[in-house]
DNA sequence: CTTAGATAATCTTGTAATCAGACAATCTAC
DNA sequence: GTAGATTGTCTGATTACAAGATTATCTAAG
């Protein structure tokens, strides 16, 4: 569903987990950027590599540590992260009309709550190997976000640390 | 999440649509199943490959058409569905824990008002291409069925089968 | 009955996603 | 200064996935 929406901007779910990131957690490393929306470090390298050939993002050095760069978005970057939000919210309000403003508000809590008990439940963080809850959850939160209105978090929440 | 839960029992998700579906609808022939649970039918080959392999289900000849097979569930193949919805009823129940019962009835009516809407909205029944609502509604179905504490409905819901 | 076209299951093949491991450069701690 | 860890990258190996061809069979038209 979701998917389809990004395509025409020509994000992969992926991409746009990125790029939400990036505009809520400020320039991240690539690893930051790998255990943040729960992806390989070297899936994350193409990844990288195409979001740049599309002058979405940058790296650039990072003065603290020449081993690694900062990831930083470009304008157009922020641009597109604003767009892909907006088709969501599109999406996710079509998926919303039948119910009513305070069904959606229902909803938005339970959904949030169960997340939220699912991370309590998983205190490491998704750090078990068959970590394919994320997607399910992904799906859970941004349908939440989607439906406040606000435009979308990124697909994976942020965990603290441990790449699966 | 579920996808771990079914691991212990040697099923993919995808081979626990298949036998939820033969429960719920009995002998199907292999492009019926394909077309049910939204998967490939040259995929739908090797998936009963090994289901047959671990002795879940039969091959048995269509007395109606030699072309095709009628996939039959064994006993042994009826009594894993039933094991495997026992694991994704608890598992619905722990990712459930935290609303009360009468919250619970909420979720799934407004997660299933979503559901039919959106079945609405796709009359073809996931006809397109690049059907991966599929997965997602699939989610939030489990997740309301199994939060009926009835066992999950099959992953893919039937759709209108076309049997031409 | 014969023939043309459609369909079921399979097989072949190519493409893409994924992941483990190796590697050079760099950091950190002792 | 040295040993070990970390960052980003690259290389393969494995796997899933689906498009297309293939064989046998069905259905419909004449």
């Amino acid at each position: 569903m979701a998917t389809e929406r990004l395509g025409p901007l020509g994000l992969s779910p992926r991409a746009w987990g990125v790029l939400s990131t990036l505009v809520e957690s400020g320039p991240l490393t690539q690893i930051q950027l790998a255990t943040a929306t729960a992806t390989d470090r070297t899936a994350m390298v193409y990844l990288l590599d195409e979001l740049e050939r599309k002058g979405l993002v940058e790296r650039m050095p990072n003065p603290d540590d020449r081993r690694s760069y900062l990831i930083h978005l470009t304008p157009q970057g922020t641009q597109t992260q604003r767009k892909a939000a907006a088709e969501l919210a599109t999406q996710a309000d079509t998926l919303l009309k039948p119910l009513a403003a305070a069904e959606r508000r229902q909803l938005v809590d339970l959904l949030t709550r169960i997340a939220d008990h699912w991370d309590e439940l998983n205190p490491g963080g998704a750090a078990k190997k068959g970590v394919r809850p994320a997607q399910a959850l992904q799906a859970l939160q941004n349908l939440a976000d989607a439906a406040e209105h606000e435009g979308p978090r990124p697909p994976a929440r942020k965990r603290r640390s441990r790449p699966r």
